[in-house]
DNA sequence: TCCGTGACGCGAT
DNA sequence: CATCGCGCCACGG
């Protein structure tokens, strides 16, 4: 499980991010967003900081939030608020292949807002 | 072995 | 919006 995670976050390109949930379904686990914490807790040649909250907020507490948040704007990541600018910069796996969105009810039935649908 | 604990996510209230 | 509740699953006590 660790390593199909570890390999979905290792293919996060510089400069973009992804959130907890979507490293877990990509990896496929979805729903599993606390074993990606597990995994980015435990490995550490990750570029753990390109994972944020599922609203591009960092979840890290104290330093290490701050420190994420240097890091990514370091790589050009810009924010908006306290939240990384999802709409701009967040990585999007092979959804076209990850569309098997297990559980979650009928989530699919509106999706009115971010226009996410490749 | 059972139980509580997370850098979570999402629908329902 | 703010909150609650449940699902998910590896670990440490």
């Amino acid at each position: 499980m660790f390593e199909d995670i570890h390999y979905v976050v290792a293919t996060i390109p510089r400069g973009t991010v992804s959130s907890y949930g979507a490293v877990a379904r990509a990896a496929g686990y979805p729903g599993a967003a606390r074993q990606v914490v597990w995994a980015l807790r435990t490995a550490n040649a990750l570029p753990w900081h390109r994972v944020v909250g599922a609203e591009g907020k960092i979840l890290l507490p104290g330093e290490a939030g701050v420190e994420q948040r240097m890091r990514l704007e370091i790589e050009g990541v810009r924010f908006s608020g306290g939240r990384v600018r999802m709409e701009e910069c967040e990585h999007y796996f092979d959804e076209k292949v990850l569309r098997g969105r297990g559980r979650t009810r009928r989530t699919t039935e509106k999706r009115t807002s971010v226009g996410k649908m490749a």
